[in-house]
DNA sequence: ATCCCTTTGTGAACCGATGCACAAAGTCGC
DNA sequence: GCGACTTTGTGCATCGGTTCACAAAGGGAT
């Protein structure tokens, strides 16, 4: 026989690892609601997406369902969990306490799960040393103890453009990973480094591209009454 | 005879549209420098993708290029900005000036080229009547006159995940096809409106399931030495 | 004017993701 | 214990996107 539920691929699609975090929400949305078990029509509904999509997301961790009936809210969110890394506690440190990096440390909700924010790093002597959503903010200089001393694995940049290839070398230097880049530039970074871009300007370009689609097209063509 | 700089095709892909304000981004960087021309070699190289990838981009647009030569980096700005309709003047509006909302109003980058913050928005009583970022913060209750007055065309929430859809309802009410939204909640939207999502919790979650992925898998079976 | 060199634009194979549709598997009522 | 019903898990066709590889197109040198 075999253990029913074991994890059997160990290549989970890239597509559906992005959307195993809505699962989660969503799930977690329910279990406080006291939902026990949830079918994959309601949960795909919950998140916004196709329920076939989600079955097939879901059996990529495990035959976690029972046919019939559904999938147990609490277990799944768990078995969710874990395959995200989310059972245990990641430090991250934010370099730029700016707007954006105070946006970022005072926002208790995206560290809520399975993140915490361990350091705040600036180059601003003026900034350095006071004390922000109960942390102190360290000198840049310092960067690589910083890193060292908190355990950091996950660091987010929230600095201007120019600053942040620089900054990006260093920390991959000290053996950082994993990169989450506010600054608008592509970094360039080694072989098994992540880097994930969240990029403001880029976001409101395909907006205006569509909108302005919607409008007409770039040359208004109009045939509109 | 065929006028031979015409855009072809009126559907680009997605993946396309999305890759081309990192395009013009590398573009605007070139242009500075004042490099005239570019190879579709160097510029992927500067935007982070493959060289074949850029210049099937580049041909949904037109044919643009010289062959053994390379693309005019000038005309090339040109092209790309009309056909993101970066070319006209957006006016967005931020609803929601907690911590990100400010930082989104004061981050200048981001208002660059063809977008402009029309209008600020909240409901704390607090901050209504604040000015910030040169802007008079204004109440939600006002929130319809406000669009129509300032002609927004695109909104940014920025508001907490409890109160985004029914903003999201009125906005959409009221005229409003594009959203950039970055509350942790799955907006339901109308067929013709376009929500893009900004969500720095699933963010780490995508980082942390790689970086556990490196540290030997969630089950951590080791069979290393 | 012709040849060689560079670089574009694209046909075609490939790859991953999506969604339909259904058999397999389980529950519940009687 | 059995049959009807529900819902999962997945095979398969399809689709969009990526990459390779090369013919076509243009520039510059001689």
């Amino acid at each position: 026989m075999k253990s029913p539920s074991q994890p059997r691929d160990r290549g989970i699609p890239e597509a559906t690892v992005a959307r195993l975090p809505l699962y989660l929400r969503a799930l977690h949305g329910m279990a406080e609601r006291g939902i026990a078990t949830v079918s994959s029509e309601d949960l795909a509904g919950a998140a916004g997406v196709n329920s076939a999509k989600l079955r097939k997301d879901l059996s990529h961790l495990g035959s976690y369902g029972t046919r019939g009936v559904g999938y147990e809210v609490e277990y799944l969110v768990y078995q969710i969990s874990r395959e995200l890394g989310l059972t245990q506690d990641w430090a991250v440190a934010i370099v730029g306490v700016g707007n954006l990096g105070r946006a970022l440390a005072n926002y208790g909700g995206f560290v809520s799960r399975g993140f915490r924010v361990a350091a705040l790093v600036d180059a601003d002597p003026e900034v350095v040393g006071d004390t922000i959503a109960g942390l102190n903010v360290e000198h840049i200089d310092d960067l690589e103890a910083v890193i060292a001393r908190r355990g950091v694995s996950i660091v987010v940049l929230a600095i201007p453009a120019a600053a942040a290839q620089k900054v990006c070398d260093r920390v991959i230097a000290v053996g950082v990973t994993s990169i989450l880049n506010f600054a608008p530039v592509v970094l360039s970074v080694p072989d098994g480094v992540d880097v994930r871009k969240v990029d403001l300007s880029i976001e409101l370009q395909i907006l205006a591209f569509h909108e302005q689609r919607k409008a007409g097209g770039p040359l208004m063509a109009v045939d509109s009454q």
